[in-house]
RNA sequence: GCCGGGAUGGCGGAAUCGGUAGACGCAGCGGACUCAAAAUCCGCCGCCCUUAAAAGCGUGGGGGUUCGAGUCCCCCUCCCGGCACCA
């Protein structure tokens, strides 16, 4: 419903597109299958294809998306995201200042008719370097590449060539730059000079006009390109103190900040800035360009030729064109009886769902089979929670109350694609009026992934095939390292794939159920907890959850322990001032680590505490009532992480009795005065290295200290009689002094 | 290739703002208890030299800033994530 509204309104549309496609098996591939080796089709003939799909213009909303994890002052902007994502979204928006501009020419195509009306455009980030242009590239799919191919079976040849080989663009980054001319000429917009035209596999169609201009002498791209092919090479411009050379790249011939214009008549002189705008002032005036901002961000293709996923509701009609399912036949639902085998998309050959009338004329009709990407799902499911059982609307009021929603928590593979889209999607249905929020997401924790071992061989049949990592025993080499593997059932041969993320496809994940069963749920969440801080990537490895479940045994006899002691009422809890404080102290860096989320300290101090209660001196007056205090603090400090264990201690040991139910129980307060003390120890330096330490008076000032500094033992002995040429005091924490 | 992140003992990790590197735990070693084992408890545990103490070295590698660098800056190596059709 929401997709046809997005028809309607102009935020969808049908273009053509263009996919990874294995002219062998005739069907689309998915990246994966393309780039990754270990993947079962790698090795596949890969060429691009254009066929028609969806687009969604998230481009429209690139501004917007932008502001939110760039501009600070932004009223949206995302400060409980974490800054490496915003950074990477800011990257993959890509804006970019520049001029857009246009070679002119009269090349006409078969008909006679000028070729995109005799302007060959180009965008750039250095208008500043115009004068040094030597070549202008075009993408292997641009009208003149084309135009040039015909009657020229070189080129047309090397156009097929770079059809070949995926779309992605790591593949694309990786590729050989190559060209080859095509023997047109445009005209310099400037100086009228004649501008050799080539095609270059590394220019993307899809990125500004798709065709660059080529300055060799100042982008590190296009002095290989001009070497490589003896193309010439002309210095534009100049950075005081240094020689240009064409025999090697160096980093300042790229250089913004220092450059200044030469050999570039009226633009001499001009540093970047002021020759950038003077150029788009000269090509205004003939009227062949301006500044332009241009994305690096495409819109979003939806269509998929796959069997699952949210069906496409469109009915292709051979009179009418694409028609919209009519709003009382929606939801389309998939058949659910397809199996797919690898030969494309079953569909195509499911009659009792393609065939249908045409909703406007009547006449037989086929109905669209791609379906979407599935990230559309993943793009507002949180928003459809808030009301998942109204069967009227996609979401309600309810919406509104609990969007933005204030922490979501993903893996950082999602920081980029999942996250863009279901911002771009949120702002969609607030345009329609459908939502308020602008933003989906206030806070963003974004977890490391959980990495293991792969493990893996190819099949006979030219497959790879996956083993969990219990499955096989692992051969070292020399230095320690998984050099191989043997299956544990037949000793098989196995390779070693190093370690990556979980995923089913690899084999290599692990079900917290297991520990659960082998342990029980706190000691599984403790252990998780414990192991790293969420953020961090982590290689999986449970051979220390034993210590967890060690921790949690001695945490309960701890409390059986406490229940014998029945403290009187009228024994003071200040008196062991040293348990008090350590446990207070402990409690601070605990609440602290909570409040950033960082579990794993809060799993260690809450180790801490109980070490603390442990060493206690049960006899010692006043200690019943404090070893109460404490472990009253460590039971709720633990809750969030094991539950049931501290729930039930809290219960039996009467805590709730007093305080109510640990569910409801106040997070516990640091008491300033447990953290209290007389005096304090300082490091002590003496040039900066660590020699021994001062106990002082807390309330010691900057010349007391340093009078302790100077007379102790240490700095006698290692200042070795020479002069004091400073000194440095850290309150509380060290005295360094410079002799 | 590009973008982002990471590298600290045998292992996972800690060090909040540039101020005691190695918290907490695992593994290991020694001991207590036990007929014995398990469980539990106590002690040791970065490297090097050493009977010991003291000194020296030490946060992937190289350089720099600073009284002081795991932390900041520059260069490099390796590993992980993403690169738009795995989701």
């Amino acid at each position: 419903w929401l997709f046809l509204k997005m028809l309607e309104k102009g935020i969808a549309e049908r273009r053509t597109q263009v996919v990874n496609w294995d002219p062998v098996d005739q069907t689309v591939l998915a990246n994966e299958q393309v780039i990754d080796g270990r993947g079962w089709r790698s090795g596949a003939v890969v060429e691009k294809r254009e066929i028609p799909g969806y687009y969604l213009k998230i481009t429209d909303y690139a501004e917007e998306l932008l502001a939110a994890v760039a501009d600070p002052e932004s009223k949206n902007y995302l400060a409980g995201w974490p800054e490496r994502v915003r950074l990477m979204q800011e990257n993959w928006i890509g804006k970019s200042a520049g001029v857009r501009f246009a070679f002119t020419h009269d090349i006409r195509d078969a008909q006679g008719a000028l070729i995109q009306d005799g302007r060959l455009y180009v965008f750039t980030t250095r208008a500043d370097t115009i004068m040094g242009v030597t070549f202008c590239a075009v993408a292997p799919e641009h009208p003149l590449a084309a135009h040039a191919a015909a009657g020229h079976a070189e080129l047309a040849a090397f156009i097929e060539r770079c059809r070949q080989g995926g779309t992605t663009e790591a593949e694309l980054a990786l590729k050989e730059k190559e060209g080859m001319p095509t023997g047109l000429f445009v005209t310099h917009p400037l100086t009228g000079e004649k501008v050799p035209v080539w095609v270059g596999n590394y220019v993307l169609m899809s990125y500004g006009d798709g065709a660059v201009m080529g300055v060799p002498a100042h982008d590190e791209r296009d002095f290989a390109f001009a070497r490589k092919y003896a193309l010439p090479i002309r210095q534009v411009i100049a950075v005081e103190g240094e020689a240009f050379s064409t025999d090697a790249w160096a980093d300042w011939y790229g250089d913004k900040q220092r450059a200044v214009c030469i050999n570039s008549g009226e633009l001499d002189g001009l540093p970047h800035k002021a020759a950038v705008d003077k150029v788009a002032e000269l090509l205004a005036i003939r009227g062949l360009g301006e500044q332009k901002t241009t994305w690096r961000l495409r819109d979003w293709g939806v269509s998929r030729q796959r069997y699952w996923g949210t069906p496409i509701p469109i009915i292709h009609c051979d009179d009418c064109g694409a028609v919209p399912v009519p709003e009382q036949d929606l939801p389309v639902v998939l058949p659910n009886n397809l199996i797919p085998d690898g030969s494309g998309n079953p569909l195509q050959q499911c009659a009792a769902f393609v065939d249908v009338a045409c909703p406007q004329c009547g006449k037989s009709a086929r109905r669209e089979t791609d379906t979407m990407d599935t990230f559309v799902d993943s793009s507002w499911y949180f928003m459809r929670y808030t009301c998942a059982d109204n069967q009227a609307a996609m979401v309600d009021a309810r919406t509104d109350y609990w969007m933005p929603m204030d922490q979501y928590i993903g893996g950082i593979e999602h920081a980029i694609l999942h996250l863009l889209y279901a911002r771009f999607w949120t702002k969609v249905m607030r345009d329609l009026g459908l939502v308020k929020a602008d933003e989906p997401f206030k806070r963003l924790l974004t977890q490391g992934m959980v990495l293991n071992h792969i493990y893996s061989r190819k099949t006979p049949q030219g497959g790879i095939e996956y083993f969990w990592p219990h499955d096989v025993d692992n051969v070292l080499d020399a230095q320690g390292k998984i050099a191989a593997a043997r299956l544990k059932a037949d000793g098989s041969a196995v390779d070693y794939g190093g370690v990556g993320t979980m995923s089913k496809s690899k084999n290599n994940g692990v079900d917290p159920q297991d520990l659960i069963d082998r342990f029980g749920a706190d000691t599984a969440r403790l252990f998780t907890m414990f192991a790293a801080p969420p953020e961090a990537t982590l290689e999986w490895n449970d051979a220390a959850v034993e210590g967890s479940h060690r921790f949690l045994k001695r945490v309960w006899a701890f409390g059986l322990k406490l229940q014998d002691l029945s403290p009187s009422a009228a024994e003071p809890a200040e008196a062991p001032g040293k348990l008090r404080r350590e446990l207070h102290q402990t409690l601070q860096q605990v609440s602290f680590d909570y409040g950033r989320m960082q579990y794993n300290t809060v799993v260690s101090g809450a180790m801490k505490m109980l070490n603390a209660l442990e060493g206690a001196d049960t006899a010692a007056p006043g200690m019943p009532a404090a070893l109460r205090e404490g472990f009253g603090i460590l039971l709720r400090t633990l809750y969030p992480v094991t539950p049931h264990i501290t729930h039930a201690l809290w219960q039996e040991l009467g805590y709730a009795a007093q305080q109510g139910d640990l569910l409801d129980a106040p997070w516990p307060q640091v008491d300033p005065a447990a953290l209290r003390q007389d005096t304090v120890e300082l490091m002590l330096q003496i040039n900066g290295k660590l020699r021994g330490a001062l106990q002082v008076p807390t309330n010691a000032d900057q010349s007391a200290i340093e009078a302790a500094a100077l007379a102790s033992a240490e700095f006698t002995r290692f200042a070795e009689g020479r002069a004091v040429k400073k000194v440095v005091v850290v309150p509380g924490r060290l005295v360094n002094v410079v002799v």
